[in-house]
DNA sequence: CTTCTTACA
DNA sequence: TGTAAGAA
């Protein structure tokens, strides 16, 4: 069956998203897409599915459980007008739960990272050319 | 060769 | 999340 422009079958998302194929189904499971399916079973995946895919990978690395993103998702492309109509209290609540959590991660995030930098600086320092320790790995 | 589902590590 | 298996 033909493709028509703008869609695409898992192997193509899979690529331009660089997501697995098993995680585009089980967000597909988690109800965060839902493609439309091709008369042989095959998923058909609306090119605007890319950037989808990209805004919740982001929401996942940024620590937001599914259940989550499966809320605000919509949100984030319908207009803005109508956010505020359909913003629960509940959903505020749990939004800035999330927000603190993030918060959490990113001063974890920093201390580990200056930690890391640190000690490279160390190294650096260390193995400096000249140092006497002839383990440097300059061209020869 | 590609996708699908289900199930297990 | 990855991978295996069997069917389409």
């Amino acid at each position: 069956m033909k493709y028509e422009v703008g869609r695409m079958r898992i192997g193509e998302l899979s690529e331009r998203t660089n997501t697995s194929r098993r995680l585009l189904r089980y967000y597909e499971e988690q109800e965060l897409i839902i493609p439309a399916r091709c008369a042989n079973g095959y998923r058909d995946y609306d090119e605007r599915l890319v950037d989808r895919v990209m805004q919740i990978r982001g929401l996942l690395d940024a620590g937001l459980p599914t259940r989550i993103i499966k809320q605000i998702l919509p949100c984030l492309d319908k207009p803005r007008i109508i956010h505020f109509a359909d913003a629960t209290p509940e959903m505020i609540a749990t939004l800035e739960l999330e927000r603190d959590r993030m918060t959490k991660r990113i001063r974890c995030l920093t201390r580990n990272r200056d930690a890391l930098a640190d000690y490279l600086d160390a190294v650096r320092d260390d193995n400096r050319p000249g140092s006497a320790t002839g383990a440097d790995d300059s061209p020869a």
